[in-house]
DNA sequence: TTGAAAGCGATACCAC
DNA sequence: GTGGTATCGCTTTCAA
C-alpha cells in the first residue's frame, strides 16, 4: 500500500551527488549533437540518468512549479468541449503544445459569465502561465480582471474589446463572400441567405461578405437575407416555411451561415422533396456527415481550427516566453469544401 | 508589470491572524446551516474571509498539493478527444466532477501505447489522485506499470485484464440484442449485419447479441454477418458490393454496429438508389446529422455516454478516498433511439 | 479558538 | 563542475 514517492534526493544519494546536480541533469535539454547542454561532466549526467531511470523518478511538478513560478501549463477554456468546433481545436492545440512542452487545462466555460470566472480562478491556483479563451456573451469584466493576474490572455474565434489581449479570429466576411461568389461563378443569379434574428457579429459578417459578393456581380436586387428565430422548437417550421416561399419564387442558392442552419435547411428540402443541387444549391457551413455522404458532395465552408488552435498558442507563447513585438491580432481564412470524406472519426468507440 | 501575488500570508496579516486560521477558514466546508464547520470563531472567520475577497486571495494549488498530498484532480486519457464519443464523455465527466469539487486534465493517447506512457507520467506529475483511461491495443504494461504509482485506475469503455482496475464497460451483447430484436418485431425475417474484419469485442460482443437475438426468434438460418476492411479506401466499395448483393437477394434489414460502418451503408444505398426504411430498415449507430434529418429519423442506438462519465467518476472517487468495498465492475446499457433533433450541437460557432 | 514552526520537493543563488 | 541551503505557499501537528 504505502509505497515510496521517489524524490531528487533519493536520486541524489543513490548516485552519489548533489541535488542542485540532479535537478540540473533532469532539466537539462539535448543538444543537437545529442549531448546534454548543462555545466555537468558527461559522465556524471549519464550515472544520474541512470539511477533516475532505475528507480523510477518523476518530477513533482507542484514542487516545481511552487518554487520557480513557471508551471508550462496553459488553460483553454471555450464554451463546450463537446460541440465538435471547440472539440477538435482541443485536439490541435494538445499536439502543438505537447510538442512545444507545454500542457493544456481544458474546461468549458457553458457560455456562463460565472461559470467562466471560477475556472480562471481555478486555473489560476494552478499556476498556469497563460490562457487561450473562447469569450462568451457578457464576460468583458471576468476576462478584464483576469488581466490582473498578470498572464497573458489570448482571445480566440470570438472578440470582445480590450488592448492587452491578443486575437486569433476567423475572417468572416471573407468567408461569405467566398460562399457567395462560389454560387454566383456556377451561375446562380437568385442567391439568398438564411441567418438568425441574433446580433453576432461572426453572423452579420458572413452576411456583409455575402452582401459584398452581390453587389461585385450587380446582383444587389436579388439579396435577401431571411432570419429564424433561434429557439430551436421554432427555427425546424420557420426555416420550412421560408424554403417553400423561396421555391415558388424561383430561388437558386442558398447561403447557410452555421451548422444548425444547415441542417435546417437541408431538412427543409428533403421535406419539400426538393432535391440538392438539382432543384436548389447550397453552400452549408462546418462540417457534416450529410455533406460528405450526399451525391455530390454538399458544398460547405469549413473553418481555420487548426489555425485557430496553432496561431493562439504560438501568439500566446510569445506573449508568456516575452519574445517582443508580437502580432496581436490575427484574421484567419475559412476554407470551401466540394468533396467529402465518409466516417471521418473512424476510431471504434469500444474495442 | 511586476504584481504582487497575493499569497496566505497577506491575508493572514492585514486580517490580524495567523496564517493557520486563515488556512482553516479557506478550507472549511459550508454546513447546512450556512456556518462554516472549522474550528474558528464566526466573526474571525468572517473578517479573514472579507480580507481574502477584498484582496483578490487565490489560492496556489501547487503549494497546498506540495503540503497536503492530496491534489483534488484526476485525469482522463482516451484516444482522441476530437472523436465525438469521448468529447461527450469529457463533458459529462467535467461536470460530474466539478460537482464534487475535482478537477480533471483531459489528454489523448492517439491510440498509441508510448504516448499514453508519457502522458501518465505527465499527469503523475501533478499529483493526481486517479486516472480514467480507455486503454488502447497493447497498452496493458503500460496500464500494470502505472499502478506502480499507487493511485487507482478506472477502465472506461474499453476492457484490459486486470485485477486492481475499476471498470465501466458498455454491455455490447445487450446492444446487439436490442438492435436486431427491434428489426425482427418489425416485421423482418431477413435481418443481417456488416462489421469490420477485426477481432475487437465491442464488435464481437455485438454481432453475439444480433445472433443471440436471431436464434431467440427461429431465425438461425437467415442470420448473415459481413465484413468489410478497415481500411477507408477500400471499405465504400466494399459495402457498396455487399449492399448490392444485399438488395439482389432480398434482404429487409441491417444493424450496422459503428458509426462508420452505418456512413458507409447509408452512403451505399443512396449510391444503389434504394430508400430508408422503404426499400430496407436500418439499425445505426451512435450519433450523426444524418439518423436525425432523415425521414423518418433512422433509428440508432446510442450509447451511455452520460453513464460512462458519471460512474466511472463515483467509482475512482471511492477508490480515491477508499470508501471500503466498491463495486469495482459495471456494464451499462445502450439505448435505441427512435426520434431525432435537427442540429444538436448549437452554440454559433463565432460570436 | 488561536498560533508557531516544521516540512512537502523542487529550484535558485552563491560559494567552492 | 559541484554542492549547501534558503525558499516558494501552503497544510499540519502540537501547544497554548
Amino acid at each position: 500500500m504505502a509505497i515510496k514517492k521517489v524524490t531528487i534526493r533519493d536520486v541524489a544519494r543513490e548516485a552519489g551527488v548533489s541535488v542542485t546536480l540532479v535537478s540540473f541533469v533532469m532539466n537539462a535539454k539535448v543538444g543537437k549533437d545529442g549531448r546534454l547542454d548543462c555545466p555537468v561532466n558527461p559522465k556524471t549526467a549519464a550515472r544520474v540518468l541512470e539511477v533516475a531511470k532505475r528507480l523510477g523518478y518523476r518530477k513533482n511538478n507542484a514542487a516545481a512549479s511552487l518554487r520557480s513560478g513557471r508551471s508550462h501549463t496553459i488553460a483553454l477554456i471555450i464554451p463546450d468541449i463537446a460541440n465538435p468546433f471547440y472539440a477538435d481545436i482541443c485536439r490541435y492545440l494538445e499536439n502543438v503544445a505537447y510538442m512545444a512542452g507545454y500542457n493544456v487545462l481544458f474546461a468549458s466555460s457553458d457560455e456562463s459569465t460565472q461559470k467562466l470566472g471560477n475556472l480562471i480562478d481555478t486555473v489560476i491556483g494552478y499556476n498556469v502561465e497563460g490562457l487561450i479563451v473562447a469569450p462568451c456573451a457578457g464576460c468583458e469584466p471576468v476576462l478584464e480582471k483576469a488581466l490582473g493576474y498578470n498572464i497573458p490572455i489570448v482571445l480566440i474565434d470570438r472578440n470582445i474589446a480590450g488592448d492587452e489581449f491578443g486575437r486569433v479570429l476567423v475572417n468572416n466576411e471573407e468567408a461569405g463572400i467566398q460562399a457567395a461568389r462560389y454560387l454566383i461563378d456556377k451561375g446562380c443569379r437568385k442567391v439568398e441567405m438564411l441567418t438568425y434574428s441574433l446580433e453576432i457579429t461572426s453572423l452579420t459578417e458572413r452576411v456583409r461578405g455575402y452582401m459584398k459578393a452581390m453587389r461585385e456581380a450587380g446582383l444587389e436586387k436579388n439579396m435577401n437575407v431571411h432570419s429564424i428565430s433561434y429557439d430551436a422548437v421554432k427555427a425546424r417550421d420557420e426555416a420550412i416555411a421560408i424554403f417553400k416561399d423561396a421555391f415558388e419564387r424561383g430561388v437558386e442558392a442558398f447561403f447557410l451561415p452555421t451548422k444548425a442552419l444547415s441542417m435546417y435547411a437541408i431538412n427543409a428540402a428533403n421535406v419539400l422533396g426538393r432535391s440538392i443541387p438539382k432543384d436548389i444549391s447550397f453552400v452549408c457551413y462546418d462540417e457534416s456527415d450529410l455533406y460528405a455522404i450526399h451525391d455530390p458532395v454538399i458544398p460547405h465552408i469549413i473553418q481555420p481550427l487548426q489555425g485557430l488552435a496553432e496561431q493562439s498558442f504560438n501568439m500566446l507563447k510569445k506573449m508568456i516566453e516575452e519574445e517582443t513585438p508580437v502580432e496581436k491580432s490575427l484574421s484567419l481564412n475559412s476554407t470551401l469544401v466540394l468533396s467529402g470524406t465518409i466516417g471521418f472519426h473512424r476510431t471504434p468507440s469500444s474495442m
